[in-house]
RNA sequence: GCGGCGGUCGUCUAGCCUGGUCUAGGACGCCGGCCUUCCAAGCCGGAGAUCCCGGGUUCAAAUCCCGGCCGCCGCACCA
């Protein structure tokens, strides 16, 4: 029996410490993996890596946060998670399973029971005494069965009650108004964050794809939608086509993607919001540095029915992959002004943005204006008094008041003041700028997904079933292997030599084996970019050593002092044949 | 969560139906040594498996039965 690619890469995944089930020694718990040694680094140069791409190449503005992942339970009231990650569950009293109370309605009284309250589907289920239909059991009341894991913050009450996040989004809005002031009130501004998120997943079954806990990586992007300002959908996304399947071509049963460049895609109005479209198109360049093809990639726009509660649209970035066909790498959602909508509900703060108008608004209105001298005259020393309790009310409002009584007098906190003192006015204010609430764009990634896309798509398999591991090489967790020709002792002193000049650079490992073919072999394994062999001629004039790249089996001689410029120049991508120095080519 | 199938050294597996000959066999990998002037294949030696966990049947269980855990497939659920 052959062994499918997922079952191969995940071998060697588990094997050589990449990865592996957490808690193994109970017994294991599914949706949780530990990551290895070489997991560690892999995950964190995949991580440096959109860093780069998403942030520092956006500094400009796009800045990188961290907030908790305890949250007070208001912030997924606000957000409206605790309303919609939630399914009602029952549990039978003798024998403990739990059925999802909706379905089970259905399935016994043939009834639609969706989308009913908690009393709703009580009270059938008392009426009709509905019981377990595996044991005939009693059934317990209908809970909640919420996705979101909970707890408490200090003591045990409701009050304190806490949610861990399932995403990292809700701490960028909660912060929009600080990073914008941070930020100079400018916009567009986008906030990113790099976290941990849980989601208590009902029965994830698909290894170390879908967690209970794992690494997102997103932005909130924040501009305003009447003036977007996203002249970088033109500049830089230009030269490549993005594929997209549409909701509609999926309606209508279709699987081929259609190819298009992402600013035609707003134009087209196939992509609503044009930053959406222009995080699509660094998303694809992202994925593709990873080392999966292009054509190995696509949006794929979801259906309204399979969209999150706060977004407009949504398309999945989606990757091909041996086991599931597709598998989903990142979301890009136009949030709209939902979630800052929201907040601003919740929590009553100003997390407005100010836009400044070009051409003034004017607006007319009445208002009623005093004449302080005639207050001076009429109150004396009082008059100092009069005009802080009116100075409380604006013109508009003293027209209210004014409005709303027959009387020569009118009565302010007490004072009564003659209405020949005021005269009513029709005044025109020129208004530069307004509030609004900005528009949300989120690319949103999944660490641990992309780094299993990454694991496959470097998983090569030579004839003699040598595997390679193809990593991009800024990608390999370890750089540089170094490997004595034959184990003796002059060999080894120089390898180790090499090794602590090296190390304070770079991830090195000194190989080990039978043979010089075995070292290079676990070296390939492993994904090792460059293999330094300390040979015959390296010992006797003590100065030269071969380099050796893992995807060509190509090596050059090369002075040791030069090793780090060589190997900095290899890990760029750099062609390590053409610097010069003699090359070799490989033997079988 | 439901239904079906499965779980034997690190890995892949033999054995299970037809219980005892299994103190569980093999291959690869691993460890020690020899050999070795460049791509895993030579030689010698060695370690490594509570046969997923718990219970039951039986004189006797890797093997049969029940429950649990984990995995795979389908359904359901799913930012």
């Amino acid at each position: 029996m052959s062994l499918t690619k997922y079952e191969k890469v995940m071998n060697l995944a588990i094997r050589r410490g990449f990865l592996w089930p957490s808690f193994e020694i109970y017994g294991g718990q599914s949706g949780f993996y530990d990551l290895g040694p070489l997991g560690v680094l892999l995950k964190n140069n995949i991580v440096e890596l959109w860093r780069e791409v998403f942030v520092k190449q956006h500094q400009e503005f796009v800045v990188e946060i961290e907030t908790p992942i305890i949250n007070p339970a208001i912030v997924f009231k606000a957000s409206g998670h605790e309303e919609h990650f939630t399914d009602y569950a029952v549990e039978c009293t003798s024998c403990h399973r739990i059925f999802r109370a909706d379905h089970l309605i259905e399935e016994v009284l043939g009834t639609n029971a969706e989308g009913l309250s908690e009393e709703e589907l009580n009270k059938i289920i008392k009426e009709h005494n509905v019981r377990c239909p595996v044991c005939g059991g009693e059934l317990s009341t209908v809970k909640k069965f919420l996705l979101l894991f909970q707890t408490y913050i200090g003591p045990y009450s409701l009050e304190n009650l806490a949610y861990l996040r399932p995403e990292t989004a809700q701490g960028m809005f909660i912060n929009f108004k600080r990073v914008y002031e941070l930020m100079k009130r400018r916009l567009p501004l986008g906030i990113a964050q790099i976290g941990k998120v849980v989601r208590n997943e009902i029965s994830p079954r698909q290894g170390p794809i879908r967690l209970r806990e794992f690494t997102i990586m997103e932005i909130e992007f924040f501009y305003d939608e009447k003036n977007p300002q996203c002249e970088l959908l033109d500049e830089r996304c230009s030269d490549n086509k993005i594929y997209i399947l549409t909701a509609e071509q999926r309606i209508q049963g279709e699987t081929k993607p259609i190819s298009i460049l992402p600013s035609e895609a707003y134009k087209e109005k196939i992509i609503l919001s044009p930053w959406l479209a222009y995080w699509m198109c660094i998303a694809g360049k992202f994925v593709n540095m990873l080392g999966i093809p292009l054509e190995k990639t696509y949006f794929e726009e979801k259906l309204p029915t399979e969209r999150a509660h706060y977004s407009k649209q949504t398309f999945d970035q989606m990757v091909l992959v041996d086991k599931w066909g597709k598998l989903e790498v990142s979301g890009h959602a136009y949030r709209y002004s939902y979630d800052l909508e929201r907040h601003i509900v919740f929590s009553k703060s100003d997390l407005y943005a100010v836009r400044q108008l070009k051409e003034p608004l004017i607006v007319r209105k009445r208002v009623a204006k005093y004449d302080k001298v005639a207050i001076l005259k009429l109150f004396g020393k009082q008059a100092g008094d009069v005009f802080k309790k009116l100075a409380k009310y604006s013109p508009e409002e003293l027209l209210k008041i004014l409005e709303s009584s027959q009387r020569d007098e009118i009565e302010i906190e007490g004072m009564k003041i003659p209405r020949t003192v005021f005269t009513v006015e029709d005044v025109e204010e020129k208004i530069w700028v307004e509030k609004f609430i900005p528009h949300v764009a989120e690319p949103s990634f999944g660490a641990e997904r992309l780094m299993y896309i990454t694991l496959e798509y470097a998983y090569r398999e030579l004839e003699g079933g040598r595997v390679v591991l193809s990593l991009p090489k800024k990608l390999a967790p370890i750089k540089v292997g170094i490997a004595t020709l034959i184990d003796k002792p002059q060999f080894e002193a120089l390898a180790s030599r090499i090794y602590n000049m090296l190390k304070m650079k770079y991830y090195v490992v000194i190989l080990e084996g039978d043979s010089i073919g075995k070292k290079y072999a676990y070296a390939d394994e492993v994904g090792i970019p460059f293999v330094i062999t300390i040979d015959y001629d390296s010992v006797v004039e003590g100065s030269t050593v071969t380099v050796r790249d893992r995807d060509t089996r190509k090596q050059i001689r090369v002075p040791i002092a030069d090793l780090a410029k060589v190997i900095d120049l290899g890990l760029e991508g750099k062609d390590i044949t053409e610097f010069g120095y003699p090359v070799i080519e490989p033997k079988d």
